[in-house]
DNA sequence: TTGATGTTTCGCAAATATACGAAATGTTTT
DNA sequence: AAAACATTTCGTATATTTGCGAAACATCAA
């Protein structure tokens, strides 16, 4: 006769839904992470005025549409807004919810231990 | 006999290179654009202590491969590391890189206007 | 040695992001 | 009305991201 083992397993799962902050800190990063939307909010968010989608081509490495599909995305996002100024758009930085943007990725970048920790004894870096 | 138009176009195109800095705003931002890798690192840089990989994946919506899979993108990005400590792997933060990241990203977001300058006569929200 | 355990890698599928040129839109100028 | 212009939308191609289960790997326990 054969040797039978049982086992009875209980799982204690507790899985989490993400809060609204990490779900915001996420989005807002993702609209920061091409370098052509950081450029473009960089430059907005120093100006003090405006800017043509016009001019912005001229400078960046990508083509018209390219480079509608990313202002389209920031607007998206919030983080700018267009005025219609024929026979130009003009781009520029909305402030209220740029405002928020920074906000929220500041206060996640400064809530952490100001202690310097790290793991001391590392042996091994996995994942090579 | 037709009517001939000659036009001479001269155009000067600037096309920038992004600088070193705006390319590392996007890297880190990419990083950080996704709710679990937020999640990760705002655990790990709050924690003084490290994390197994087996703790994380009881808490969050994702299967083991998955979570592996955006550990391994942290690690790449430089941000954690990790201590082999049999039979588990502890997580911690690398502190040094998270400490720069957070600098050059509180930095890009300071460095702006303080005046609270914005498009004040919006007519039409462009990109409906 | 075998089995149990924690974790990663592999192979794949589906979704999303990025890029471009052509065509469409809307406005001004001729 | 037609041409010129700035910009967006559409269609499409390609690359990257995200996710999962199965298999592999390495270590410890029996």
């Amino acid at each position: 006769m054969r040797n039978i083992k049982i086992k009875i397993l209980i799982i204690m799962s507790d899985k989490l839904e993400f809060t609204q902050e990490v779900q915001e800190i996420a989005r807002f990063s993702k609209a920061l992470s091409h370098p052509v939307r950081v450029y473009i909010l960089q430059k907005l968010s120093k100006m003090d005025s405006c800017c043509y989608s016009g001019d912005l081509v001229e400078e960046l490495p990508v083509g018209r549409s390219t480079l509608s599909q990313h202002l389209k995305e920031l607007k998206y996002a919030g983080l700018i807004q267009g005025e219609i100024n024929p026979p130009y758009i003009k781009y520029c930085i909305n402030r209220e919810n740029w405002d928020n943007a920074k906000k929220v990725l500041e206060d996640f970048l400064n809530d952490n231990q100001s202690a310097d920790f790290s793991c001391d004894n590392v042996k091994t870096i996995v994942h090579t």
